[in-house]
RNA sequence: UGGGGCGUCGCCAAGCGGUAAGGCACCAGACUUUGGAUCUGGCACCCGGAGGUUCGAAUCCUCCCGCCCCAACCA
């Protein structure tokens, strides 16, 4: 990219900082970011914002973003972890080319780091225990107090920590502190640990080393390494930049990399952090960590989210600094709006009720053309579908005693067979329950392909299927995986607060005939339920396994609703929303001119007419605006008034006064 | 409580002293062989609160209130 994209307005504070830095020649015009995730645990939809971030600012300015395993905690981190993240970032659409790096790769040059540290008489072997190391550094309110061993000579320094190294002494016996400041009021600066003994087999290292860096210590220094240029990270790291700083300054490190925070993504109806998500997986809550209820990218996958909608979705939720939650509904619309212009619609009973036209011949079959796109998707393709005597419909578009503003089929009523026939239904047979088992219909011969010669309206369309022609199939049907929404907030346990109807596994649905075909794409519409995703694990060409990915909005859901609790809609709410009356615009006692400015007033008067005339004239709009009460646009029309009038003698004239004098010329 | 950060519509979020962007959600209507999609219109006289500066303040100043983070040998 050219410097002329270096405005001073970006996409987000992030983007404008660093098209200030190129602006300002730093780092010698070169942006190098990174995603830095430590492989503890599954990446979810929280770092696909991180991901974003940092390969879209390389991106957007020419650079390039690393991915590099921040793995300075043998203790918690796998092998399966790392290969789990390279793939999500890969199947996100990001290349990190050669830029694939270890923190751990880095530790003999963090070990000669601290060695320098230490030579500096800038850090020191601490032999306090961990009780007391957290003892001696107080409170928040109160300053710490010195190690006793924070005064260690250089040389005792060195061979303490040279024989950390070597494994002389047992895990926690000594630490490596940085010698900062006991009474910083930023706790973090109190003598920060920077290595602790851990006899720990590393998945990546092995067995090489006993003495690991902590993260404050590896992460700006890995930084350094790799001279990244912006260091991007989340709000909780606020307070541990000033180690960062004091870091990179201290050891002297050329050009250093500055950290910014940004606010990390939450989302409704879901719980983001790792250690509720190993939870979640590890009592089975759910089934896995690629589980399509999670918000893992795995599970998100797996669901059917497409990576163009997560990164659609990532782009618009915008990067502040403002905790905030974002709602679900934004990443199902970004879904949506994905898959409706890409993929095939076809038709799907999720659950069957059977359907038996009277007047249909028994043996006859029909193939009846259908499209796959309907008119504003500007894609071609059709298949036929068989339509015959007996059909199965959902179990939901039938009623017995319809509600009102029911579109759908219901004793001595017509409705649409979508591409078919128009059918009516003329009597219903019930089991010993009472429940409907079998609809009986009449079908209209002079409607075939679902159109009404005679332009008679019929309410609704229903999809369907050929009894003897359709493909059994499971679907399921997923929803929130938490019925509050902000089980962040709850402190009840995840029992309470999961959506017991998160899954619903259908086993009996019925697939028409050609959509069983793999040809079609991974991806379906079933038409009017949602769009569904063959599931890569389960689904095999003898039983086919559809996920829902996300439902199609549904207008009808709302008066359903009203319509069962006809009761409950009272006009008690909305009388909250009564229209207030308009803001007591306080007239403020208009300041009074002095003689001086009354004389230059009439003055101005004169000299500015024209322009006070010509503003008028061409914001009609605005003028109309205010003189309906709108006043608050006054400073605008001034604003126009000092842009075009300066003075023959060149001053700008008083805004004080072009107040004054257009308020009055506004009949004010 | 000491320090660091943040408060603009139900949820995100622009705004950088001169008319409160946009998206999601929601509501109404048009269109419709998906109660889908699309289109149109409606959704903040007001920016956490109170003062002040200014011709003019969400933007500057002062005080106050609320929320988040920090006292792991986690990251």
């Amino acid at each position: 990219m050219s410097d002329t994209d270096v405005s001073p307005s970006g996409r987000d504070f992030i983007r404008e900082m660093v098209a200030r830095d190129l602006a300002a020649g730093k780092r010698g015009g070169r942006v190098v970011t990174r995603f830095p995730p430590e492989p503890n645990g599954f990446p979810h939809i929280g770092h696909a914002k991180s991901i974003c971030l940092n390969f879209g600012v390389a991106q957007d300015f020419g650079g390039t973003c690393h991915l590099r395993l921040d793995d300075t905690n043998p203790e918690t981190e796998d092998q399966a972890y790392v290969e789990a993240i390279r793939r999500d970032v890969r199947w996100l659409g990001f290349d990190w080319g050669e830029n694939f790096f270890y923190a751990s790769d880095y530790f003999e040059q963090l070990y000669d780091f601290a060695v320098e540290l230490i030579r500096r008489g800038k850090a020191y072997v601490c032999s306090l225990n961990e009780d007391e190391i957290r003892e001696y550094r107080g409170t928040v309110t109160e300053p710490g107090r010195n190690s006793p061993y924070r005064d260690r000579s250089v040389e005792e320094n060195l061979d303490l920590f040279r024989r950390m190294r070597d494994g002389e002494f047992p895990d926690g016996a000594h630490v490596l502190r940085a010698k900062i400041d006991m009474s910083a009021a930023n706790m973090k600066m109190r003598d920060p640990l920077l290595y602790r003994i851990k006899r720990a087999t590393h998945y990546h290292r092995g067995d090489a080393w006993c003495i690991y860096p902590m993260y404050d210590f590896a992460h700006p220094l890995s930084d350094a390494i790799e001279k990244i240029t912006h260091s991007l990270c989340t709000l909780e790291f606020e307070n541990n930049r000033d180690i960062y700083d004091w870091l990179v300054d201290t050891l002297e490190v050329p050009d250093p990399p500055r950290q910014t925070e940004f606010a990390r993504l939450n989302m409704t109806y879901t719980v983001m952090s790792k250690r509720k998500l190993l939870q979640l997986v590890e009592r089975k809550l759910v089934a896995g960590w690629d589980d399509p209820r999670l918000p893992t990218l795995s599970g998100l996958r797996r669901r059917g989210f497409t990576p163009a909608a997560i990164r659609d979705f990532c782009d618009r939720i915008g990067v502040a600094k403002a905790n905030s939650t974002v709602d679900v509904t934004l990443l199902e619309h970004c879904q949506r709006e994905d898959l409706n212009v890409r993929v095939p619609r076809v038709l799907c009973v999720l659950r069957p009720v059977k359907v038996v036209i009277e007047n249909y011949p028994e043996d006859q079959v029909e193939e009846l053309d259908a499209p796959f796109y309907p008119r504003d998707v500007p894609k071609e393709g059709s298949r036929t579908v068989p339509f015959s005597r007996v059909l199965y419909i959902e179990r939901d578009d039938f009623a017995e005693v319809p509600p009102k503003g029911f579109h759908r089929l219901s004793p001595g009523r017509e409705v649409r067979l979508r591409y078919a026939y128009i059918i009516r239904c003329e009597s219903v047979v019930k089991d010993a329950a009472g429940e409907v088992i079998e609809i009986r219909c009449t079908y209209d011969p002079a409607t075939r392909g679902g159109a009404a010669a005679d332009g008679r309206k019929v309410p609704g369309t229903l999809h369907w299927v050929s009894a003897a022609h359709a493909v059994p199939v499971e679907v399921r049907i997923y929803d929130r995986l938490f019925q509050v929404e902000r089980p962040d907030l709850e402190e009840a346990p995840f029992e309470e607060l999961l959506n017991p109807q998160s899954l619903e596994t259908l086993t009996g649905s019925l697939l028409e005939p050609a959509a069983a075909d793999p040809a079609l794409g991974d991806w379906l519409q079933f038409e009017r339920q949602g769009y569904f995703f063959r599931d890569p694990v389960d689904s095999t060409p003898e039983r086919l396994v559809f996920n829902r990915t996300v439902a199609l909005r549904d207008s009808w859901a709302p008066e359903a609703q009203k319509a069962a609790a006809p009761a409950a809609a009272s006009p008690a709410a909305s009388a909250s929303r009564a229209p207030k009356p308009p803001k007591e615009t306080e007239a403020k006692a208009p300041e009074p001119l002095t003689a001086e400015e009354l004389e230059q007033l009439a003055h101005l008067r004169g000299v500015l007419q024209p322009v006070l005339d010509a503003v008028l004239a061409a914001h009609p709009a605005e003028v109309e605006r205010y003189r309906s009460g709108q006043t608050g646009i006054l400073g605008f029309l001034v604003a126009q008034v000092m842009k075009r009038g300066a003075q023959p003698g060149g001053g700008k004239p008083s805004p004080k006064l072009v107040n004054v004098l257009l308020t009055q010329a506004l009949g004010g």
